[in-house]
Order: structure tokens, then C-alpha cells, then sequence
DNA sequence: ACTCAATGATACAATTATTACAATTTAGGA
DNA sequence: TCCTAAATTGTAATAATTGTATCATTGAGT
């Protein structure tokens, strides 16, 4: 089983380092289940080489997401997804308030270059759309199962 | 890659500040493609000692030509040209981000147990904070006059 | 003399580069 | 099957490069 692709958009004019550009969106796309427990992460520098940064800067990355129990590096065999996320991470998660949710949100899309009409008028959209598939069939399908 | 050479004519007998002849010629240089999006500057020390200026100097005028969106200074990188992707693409690859990165944030703040209506009126309230902040106290770049 | 923009000096943070190393997997051959 | 060598993976250390932040100095205009 290969590794995950793990698209990642860095944003080198954003002031936000590298590292924790990286680290955000592994956080990120695992709160939003588009990374998953037991998934593995490209090698630090097969990601490296995609984003044409230095594996130092991977490994970084990679480092403090494995302090944090969100991943798991095993030195020679790859880099994991926490089999089972130790509670205080999805408390953490959980708990980040959803302003700071928003400002990361609003920053990171002024700093794409959209303006403040494009991000209302998307997330209008968005919210428009998610209301209407609740509506019709995906109201229960969040929660995790099994 | 190495940068560009980048020749640059200072006059110090101009009363125009060093920091404001590079911009300016930065910027002739760019629309007159001597420079092109992508290319990499030279680094604000390279450059201070080919015009025998000091570095901060440079830096300023970086950025100055940063704040524009001319040039993206990467610390730890180096400087480039901006990159402007053909338009065609680009308001694809906009709209893509912007929904991808929108759907992110909504589905992230839905499962951690946000309504659509706090969701919405968060957006509202952050965008009319950033937009009252950019009003007062963003310090635009004075010397960059046509 | 005062003021303030321009410039200089210094310390700092992020990234890159290079190299070496240990653990693990993989591939082949005996 | 078992063993070994090579390849792959993450780790680490160090130095060098790059832009950033902050404060000090300078100098021309008033």
C-alpha cells in the first residue's frame, strides 16, 4: 500500500513557516478525514521533493507532529497517521475555539489574494450547499462509526 | 538556478533614496520582461555588495517590491518574481482554492459541533474586523508613487 | 539645535545543504 | 528457507545562506 498523495498547498509569501504550514494541513485534513488513522505519509523526502523544499524541513514538520501523537515515525519503515488519537488531540481539536477556526480561515484566503466580498459570498455558498445535503440524506453521516 | 544579474544604475547624487531607485527599476525591469515571474533575485546581500550599499537597504526595497506583490521574499530561500499563472487557469485555480479551502473550514467547524448560523455569523464578524483593521492601521508603501 | 527619513549595525529565525548513521525493508542467491 | 547486501527510511548534527526585526547613527532640511 503506497502512501497517501497528501496535496499540500504551501504559501511561501504567507510569513508562516514552512513547517507549520505543513503542520496545520496534516492537522487539518486529519479533522477532516481526509487523512485517516493508519494512513502513511509520503516519506520526508519523496514530500520534500514534491514541494521542492528540503527533507530537513519535512523532517521538521514530521517531528512535531510525532510529539504531538498525531503521527508515528519509524525510522526505516515510514511515517503514520496515529492508530488511535490519543484523547487530549481531538480534545485539543475540539476545543479550539471556532474563532481561531475563522481567523486561520479569513487569513489564509486574503493571503490567496481573495477578497473579503469573494470569501462571504464562498462560504454563503458552501453553508447553502451543506444545508441543503442535511437536509436530504446526509444528516447522521458525520459521526464516526464502528 | 542561479538569480538574475540584475544591473542596477544608483545614482547617490539623486536625492531619490537608494531604497526607492531600486524599486523603480525593479519594477522597469519587469515591464520591459527583462525580469519575468519566477525569476530569482538576487539575495539582499549579493546584492548590497555589487552596489556597495548595505544590505538593509536592499531589504527595504524588497520589501517595499514584497508589500506590492511584485516580488515574494522567502527567508531562508531568496526572493523571487511573482508568479503569475496564465489568467485562463488562474480563475480556475482561484475558484478551486478558494472552494476547497472554504469547504475545509466549514466541514472542520461543523464537526467540532458548530451550527451553520454561529458559522456564518463568525465569517461576518471576523471579515468586518479584518476590513476595520485594513482601514486604520495597515501601513501601505509611501514611496512607491507613480 | 531639532526632527525625521535614510541608512547602518547587530542579533535572530527559517531554510538549505551536506553528511553520516541506525533501523527496516527488499531482493537475490546459497 | 535462510542469509547477506543493497536500498530505503527517519534521525541527527553542523555549517552556511537567506530574509527579518530592532535599534543606533547619520545627515539634510527646517
Amino acid at each position: 500500500m503506497p502512501e497517501k498523495k497528501l496535496t499540500l498547498q504551501l504559501d511561501f509569501h504567507s510569513g508562516l513557516p514552512i513547517y507549520t504550514q505543513i503542520v496545520n494541513q496534516v492537522q487539518s485534513q486529519l479533522a477532516n478525514e481526509i487523512l485517516k488513522p493508519g494512513d502513511q505519509l509520503p516519506t520526508v523526502r519523496a514530500l520534500a521533493e514534491e514541494l521542492r523544499i528540503n527533507f530537513n524541513t519535512v523532517a521538521r514538520a514530521y517531528r512535531i507532529l510525532d510529539e504531538a501523537r498525531i503521527i508515528s515515525t519509524q525510522q526505516g519503515r515510514g511515517t503514520f497517521i496515529t492508530e488511535i488519537p490519543p484523547p487530549e488531540v481531538s480534545e485539543r481539536l475540539r476545543n479550539e475555539s471556532l474563532s481561531e477556526l475563522t481567523l486561520r480561515f479569513i487569513n489564509e484566503a486574503l493571503r490567496l489574494g481573495f477578497s473579503e466580498r469573494e470569501i462571504s459570498q464562498m462560504v454563503r455558498d458552501k453553508i447553502q450547499q451543506e444545508s441543503n445535503r442535511g437536509e436530504t440524506s446526509r444528516r447522521e453521516s458525520r459521526q464516526v462509526k464502528k
